[in-house]
DNA sequence: ATACATGTTGGAGC
DNA sequence: GGCTCCAACATGTA
Protein backbone atom coordinates (compact mmCIF):
# COMPACT_ATOMS: atom_id res chain seq x y z
CA UNK A 1 0.00 0.00 0.00
CA UNK A 2 2.45 2.59 0.95
CA UNK A 3 4.64 4.59 -1.30
CA UNK A 4 5.44 8.10 -0.64
CA UNK A 5 2.52 9.71 -2.54
CA UNK A 6 -0.21 7.23 -0.17
CA UNK A 7 1.82 8.93 3.25
CA UNK A 8 1.34 12.05 2.15
CA UNK A 9 -2.41 11.26 1.07
CA UNK A 10 -2.66 9.71 4.76
CA UNK A 11 -1.05 12.83 6.44
CA UNK A 12 -3.53 14.77 4.93
CA UNK A 13 -6.53 12.62 6.11
CA UNK A 14 -5.26 13.31 9.56
CA UNK A 15 -5.05 17.13 9.13
CA UNK A 16 -8.20 16.89 12.12
CA UNK A 17 -5.48 16.22 14.58
CA UNK A 18 -2.78 19.29 14.13
CA UNK A 19 -3.35 21.15 17.42
CA UNK A 20 -4.92 18.56 19.25
CA UNK A 21 -4.38 17.20 22.72
CA UNK A 22 -4.04 13.20 23.29
CA UNK A 23 -6.60 12.04 24.99
CA UNK A 24 -5.63 8.68 25.02
CA UNK A 25 -2.82 6.24 23.78
CA UNK A 26 -2.27 2.57 23.73
CA UNK A 27 -1.24 -0.15 21.47
CA UNK A 28 1.21 -2.93 21.45
CA UNK A 29 3.99 -0.72 19.96
CA UNK A 30 7.32 -1.36 21.91
CA UNK A 31 7.78 2.35 22.63
CA UNK A 32 6.53 4.52 25.97
CA UNK A 33 3.22 5.23 25.39
CA UNK A 34 2.71 7.51 28.24
CA UNK A 35 5.04 9.76 26.79
CA UNK A 36 2.29 10.91 24.59
CA UNK A 37 -0.67 11.65 26.81
CA UNK A 38 -1.69 15.08 27.31
CA UNK A 39 0.98 16.24 24.66
CA UNK A 40 -0.64 18.66 21.98
CA UNK A 41 0.13 16.94 18.63
CA UNK A 42 2.15 20.14 16.48
CA UNK A 43 2.13 19.53 13.05
CA UNK A 44 2.09 15.92 10.67
CA UNK A 45 4.88 15.74 7.97
CA UNK A 46 5.77 13.13 6.01
CA UNK A 47 9.35 11.93 4.55
CA UNK A 48 9.62 9.48 2.08
CA UNK A 49 7.95 6.57 3.29
CA UNK A 50 7.42 7.61 6.46
CA UNK A 51 4.92 9.42 8.81
CA UNK A 52 6.00 12.05 10.75
CA UNK A 53 3.59 13.45 14.38
CA UNK A 54 5.47 15.98 15.54
CA UNK A 55 5.14 17.33 19.41
CA UNK A 56 7.09 19.76 21.29
CA UNK A 57 9.94 17.39 22.30
CA UNK A 58 9.86 14.64 19.93
CA UNK A 59 8.28 12.83 17.05
CA UNK A 60 6.77 9.83 16.06
CA UNK A 61 8.01 8.03 13.09
CA UNK A 62 5.41 5.48 11.58
CA UNK A 63 6.67 3.46 8.83
CA UNK A 64 3.62 0.79 7.19
CA UNK A 65 6.20 -1.58 5.54
CA UNK A 66 4.53 -3.56 3.24
CA UNK A 67 1.48 -4.44 4.61
CA UNK A 68 0.94 -1.67 6.98
CA UNK A 69 -2.42 -0.14 7.38
CA UNK A 70 -4.64 2.60 9.34
CA UNK A 71 -7.97 3.04 10.02
CA UNK A 72 -9.55 6.84 11.34
CA UNK A 73 -12.16 6.53 13.37
CA UNK A 74 -12.81 3.17 12.55
CA UNK A 75 -11.12 -0.35 14.49
CA UNK A 76 -10.08 -3.44 12.90
CA UNK A 77 -11.00 -6.46 15.11
CA UNK A 78 -6.79 -6.94 15.61
CA UNK A 79 -4.89 -4.78 18.25
CA UNK A 80 -3.42 -1.60 16.46
CA UNK A 81 0.30 -0.72 17.42
CA UNK A 82 -0.69 2.69 18.14
CA UNK A 83 -3.72 4.17 18.72
CA UNK A 84 -3.99 7.86 19.62
CA UNK A 85 -7.47 9.34 20.66
CA UNK A 86 -7.85 12.89 20.81
CA UNK A 87 -11.17 15.02 21.79
CA UNK A 88 -12.63 14.31 18.19
CA UNK A 89 -10.67 11.74 16.72
CA UNK A 90 -9.00 8.52 16.96
CA UNK A 91 -6.84 7.12 14.46
CA UNK A 92 -5.30 3.27 15.15
CA UNK A 93 -2.42 2.08 12.81
CA UNK A 94 -1.62 -1.50 12.54
CA UNK A 95 1.41 -3.99 11.32
CA UNK A 96 3.55 -0.82 10.86
CA UNK A 97 6.92 0.23 12.66
CA UNK A 98 6.76 2.82 15.21
CA UNK A 99 9.78 4.69 16.28
CA UNK A 100 9.77 8.13 19.50
CA UNK A 101 12.52 9.79 18.24
CA UNK A 102 13.76 12.92 20.08
CA UNK A 103 15.47 14.79 17.52
CA UNK A 104 14.74 17.42 15.42
CA UNK A 105 13.01 16.36 12.10
CA UNK A 106 15.02 18.96 10.06
CA UNK A 107 18.50 17.05 11.21
CA UNK A 108 17.30 13.47 11.02
CA UNK A 109 15.95 13.40 7.38
CA UNK A 110 17.45 14.67 4.29
CA UNK A 111 14.49 16.98 3.26
CA UNK A 112 16.26 17.36 -0.45
CA UNK A 113 15.28 13.57 -0.78
CA UNK A 114 11.67 13.65 -0.71
CA UNK A 115 10.43 13.54 -4.49
CA UNK A 116 7.04 15.05 -3.16
CA UNK A 117 8.18 17.83 -0.82
CA UNK A 118 8.88 21.48 -2.22
CA UNK A 119 12.70 20.97 -0.81
CA UNK A 120 12.94 18.06 -3.32
CA UNK A 121 16.37 18.57 -5.34
CA UNK A 122 17.20 16.64 -8.63
CA UNK A 123 20.23 17.95 -8.43
CA UNK A 124 20.91 16.63 -5.28
CA UNK A 125 20.02 13.30 -5.97
CA UNK A 126 21.65 13.68 -9.72
CA UNK A 127 25.17 13.80 -7.45
CA UNK A 128 24.07 11.27 -5.01
CA UNK A 129 23.60 8.81 -8.03
CA UNK A 130 26.64 9.75 -9.94
CA UNK A 131 28.94 8.83 -6.46
CA UNK A 132 27.87 5.48 -7.15
CA UNK A 133 28.50 4.87 -10.74
CA UNK A 134 28.37 0.89 -10.99
CA UNK A 135 25.17 0.88 -9.19
CA UNK A 136 21.99 -0.25 -11.03
CA UNK A 137 19.34 2.69 -12.04
CA UNK A 138 16.81 0.28 -10.67
CA UNK A 139 18.19 0.11 -7.37
CA UNK A 140 18.61 3.82 -7.43
CA UNK A 141 15.20 4.58 -7.83
CA UNK A 142 14.74 2.10 -4.52
CA UNK A 143 17.15 4.21 -2.69
CA UNK A 144 15.55 6.62 0.31
CA UNK A 145 18.59 8.60 0.59
CA UNK A 146 18.50 9.56 -3.25
CA UNK A 147 14.78 9.53 -4.06
CA UNK A 148 12.92 9.23 -0.66
CA UNK A 149 9.27 7.73 -0.85
CA UNK A 150 9.78 5.92 -4.64
CA UNK A 151 8.71 2.40 -4.56
CA UNK A 152 8.78 -0.12 -6.77
CA UNK A 153 6.28 1.08 -8.86
CA UNK A 154 7.46 4.28 -9.15
CA UNK A 155 10.81 3.37 -10.48
CA UNK A 156 9.19 0.93 -12.96
CA UNK A 157 6.85 3.83 -14.17
CA UNK A 158 9.72 6.26 -14.03
CA UNK A 159 11.65 4.10 -15.95
CA UNK A 160 9.39 2.98 -18.17
CA UNK A 161 8.35 6.76 -18.74
CA UNK A 162 12.14 8.01 -19.38
CA UNK A 163 13.01 5.23 -21.65
CA UNK A 164 15.89 4.22 -19.59
CA UNK A 165 16.05 0.00 -19.21
CA UNK A 166 16.07 -0.73 -15.53
CA UNK A 167 19.95 -2.92 -16.52
CA UNK A 168 21.96 0.07 -16.96
CA UNK A 169 24.30 1.08 -14.61
CA UNK A 170 24.70 4.80 -13.25
CA UNK A 171 27.82 4.77 -15.26
CA UNK A 172 26.04 3.89 -18.26
CA UNK A 173 23.75 6.71 -18.76
CA UNK A 174 24.17 10.02 -20.22
CA UNK A 175 23.42 13.32 -18.49
CA UNK A 176 20.53 13.78 -20.22
CA UNK A 177 19.61 10.15 -19.50
CA UNK A 178 19.56 10.51 -15.92
CA UNK A 179 18.44 13.90 -15.79
CA UNK A 180 15.13 12.21 -17.41
CA UNK A 181 15.05 9.58 -14.88
CA UNK A 182 14.85 11.61 -11.85
CA UNK A 183 12.51 14.26 -13.53
CA UNK A 184 10.25 11.32 -14.20
CA UNK A 185 10.58 10.11 -11.39
CA UNK A 186 9.40 13.51 -9.34
CA UNK A 187 6.51 14.62 -12.05
CA UNK A 188 5.06 10.45 -11.95
CA UNK A 189 4.55 10.42 -8.17
CA UNK A 190 2.95 13.78 -8.51
CA UNK A 191 0.47 12.20 -10.74
CA UNK A 192 0.43 9.03 -8.63
CA UNK A 193 -0.62 10.98 -5.72
CA UNK A 194 -3.62 12.62 -8.00
CA UNK A 195 -5.09 9.40 -9.28
CA UNK A 196 -4.23 7.51 -5.53
CA UNK A 197 -6.83 10.34 -4.46
CA UNK A 198 -8.88 9.56 -7.22
CA UNK A 199 -8.53 5.78 -6.77
CA UNK A 200 -7.45 5.39 -10.49
CA UNK A 201 -3.92 4.77 -9.81
CA UNK A 202 -4.02 1.09 -11.20
CA UNK A 203 -5.53 2.23 -14.58
CA UNK A 204 -2.56 4.75 -15.09
CA UNK A 205 0.30 2.76 -14.99
CA UNK A 206 1.94 1.77 -18.07
CA UNK A 207 4.19 -1.09 -16.87
CA UNK A 208 4.13 -1.83 -13.77
CA UNK A 209 1.65 -4.75 -13.52
CA UNK A 210 1.28 -4.78 -17.57
CA UNK A 211 1.79 -7.34 -19.76
CA UNK A 212 2.50 -5.90 -22.85
CA UNK A 213 4.02 -2.55 -23.89
CA UNK A 214 1.77 0.57 -24.92
CA UNK A 215 4.08 2.21 -26.85
CA UNK A 216 5.15 -0.86 -29.33
CA UNK A 217 2.80 -3.54 -27.63
CA UNK A 218 5.12 -6.26 -27.69
CA UNK A 219 5.05 -8.09 -24.48
CA UNK A 220 6.96 -6.25 -21.65
CA UNK A 221 9.44 -8.58 -19.63
CA UNK A 222 8.80 -9.48 -15.75
CA UNK A 223 12.26 -9.88 -13.75
CA UNK A 224 13.52 -9.65 -10.48
CA UNK A 225 16.23 -7.58 -10.84
CA UNK A 226 19.09 -5.36 -8.85
CA UNK A 227 20.21 -5.90 -4.87
CA UNK A 228 16.69 -6.66 -3.39
CA UNK A 229 15.40 -8.78 -6.45
CA UNK A 230 12.27 -6.82 -6.88
CA UNK A 231 9.83 -7.26 -9.69
CA UNK A 232 10.58 -5.47 -12.67
CA UNK A 233 8.92 -4.52 -15.74
CA UNK A 234 10.57 -3.46 -18.54
CA UNK A 235 9.94 -3.23 -22.83
CA UNK A 236 13.44 -4.22 -24.36
CA UNK A 237 12.64 -2.27 -27.40
CA UNK A 238 11.55 1.08 -25.72
CA UNK A 239 13.88 1.08 -23.00
CA UNK A 240 17.25 1.91 -23.89
CA UNK A 241 20.17 -0.12 -22.87
CA UNK A 242 23.64 1.86 -23.02
CA UNK A 243 26.84 0.66 -23.67
CA UNK A 244 29.15 0.85 -21.12
C1' DA B 1 -7.18 -21.34 -1.21
C1' DT B 2 -2.71 -20.49 -2.31
C1' DA B 3 0.43 -17.24 -3.97
C1' DC B 4 2.15 -13.02 -4.35
C1' DA B 5 3.31 -8.14 -3.30
C1' DT B 6 3.36 -0.76 -3.32
C1' DG B 7 9.15 -2.44 2.26
C1' DT B 8 13.04 -2.74 5.33
C1' DT B 9 16.33 -4.75 8.42
C1' DG B 10 19.61 -7.80 10.22
C1' DG B 11 22.24 -11.94 10.09
C1' DA B 12 24.54 -15.81 7.80
C1' DG B 13 27.73 -17.17 4.57
C1' DC B 14 31.11 -16.42 1.12
C1' DG C 1 34.31 -5.15 4.33
C1' DG C 2 31.07 -5.80 0.93
C1' DC C 3 27.92 -8.43 -1.52
C1' DT C 4 23.97 -11.63 -1.90
C1' DC C 5 20.65 -14.38 -0.11
C1' DC C 6 17.27 -15.29 3.19
C1' DA C 7 14.11 -14.86 7.04
C1' DA C 8 11.16 -12.13 9.51
C1' DC C 9 7.39 -9.10 10.00
C1' DA C 10 2.02 -9.56 8.79
C1' DT C 11 -2.20 -8.02 5.40
C1' DG C 12 -4.90 -7.39 1.16
C1' DT C 13 -5.96 -9.02 -3.21
C1' DA C 14 -6.65 -12.08 -6.94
Amino acid sequence: MPEGPSIVLLKEALRNFEGQTVLEVSGTAQIDLSELKRKTILSLKSWGKHLLICFNTFFLDIHLMMFGTYRINQRRTTAPRLRIRTKDNEVNFYACRVNLMREDPEEVYDWSADILSKRWSAAKAWKKAKAEPKTLICDVLLDQNIVAGSGNIIKNEALFLSRVHPANRVEQLSAVALKRVLKEVRSFAQDFYAWKKQQVLTRHLKAYGCAQCPRCAIPLHKTPMGKTRRITFFCNNCQKLFKS
